[in-house]
DNA sequence: ACTAATTCTATAAAAATAGTAGAGTTAATG
DNA sequence: CATTAACTCTACTATTTTTATAGAATTAGT
């Protein structure tokens, strides 16, 4: 499941996606929209500035905008920079990979294919949805 | 990410498909040969027999044995039992359908149609998984 | 009766999540 | 240059979930 940040995220996200080009959004105009509380979608457009995701301009008049493209924006992207690990174990994930503390020989570990199966299979699945897609529906 | 529960649930269910046919195994057994909390291990016997995926013998000698077929126990039935839903968010749930609370109309919602697209081929990949098939690895 | 196992309920400790507070910084404008 | 309105940053708090642990009750074989 998608946390709260996740889901707030991509709503924030498909916001902005759906304004015209070169149009700066303010924080209070996103949370209005997406029914988001300002103060947490603070902290949240801050996460997706430093994931290069948005950008900024500071002081009066300024607000956030689409920094990638939404074709290049996918939900593995922003459960990755959210919720971590997409695979079902650290031990089976690319990007957070960790041994199981209780795992003996990860080689023998009857789990673990398995899992990186169902992670290779979500993943091309989850990179397949994009902010651009999901705006077109 | 699978909680602690239903990843101990599957080696414990791995550990019961490997023992012979109306072999009996005790809760110390399953959770030394595992690496589990034995106490831990108790409650989550207790839910898979709830479930109906292990059956047990009360008393002296007693313990837990496979009651469904190795077949018929999907990495998506175990998710469900231990982890709850497998969609992303809970409006884009077979199983474990809610509204979301931020959520003004779900017809209109941008995100749903691609959580539910997500669900729908995680869903299949999960159930292609069965503790038989984990075993033969 | 004794022993060894499951069953059940309650509790506790730790971690993660969700959200809040408030001071600081930046930039436009008159 | 003061004012205003925005983002930025750090810290904190409250709640919920997770991960167990404790101990009494029940069951059944010998």
């Amino acid at each position: 499941m998608l946390s709260h940040k996740a889901k707030y995220a991509l709503k924030a996200l498909l916001f902005l996606a759906q304004q015209d080009e070169n149009h700066i959004s303010r924080t209070i105009e996103i949370a209005e929209a997406a029914n988001i509380p300002k103060k947490f979608l603070e902290q949240i457009l801050l996460d997706l500035k430093r994931g290069h995701y948005v950008g900024s301009k500071q002081g009066k008049f300024g607000g956030y905008y689409l920094l990638k493209s939404k074709n290049d924006i996918t939900l593995a992207d922003i459960h990755r920079l959210f919720d971590g690990a997409i695979a079902l174990l650290p031990c089976a994930s690319l990007n957070f990979y960790e041994p199981c503390s209780d795992c003996t020989s990860e080689s023998e570990c009857l789990l673990r294919h398995g899992l990186m199966t169902i992670r290779d299979e979500t993943l091309k699945a989850m990179q397949g949805i994009t902010i651009s897609s999901l705006v077109k529906k």
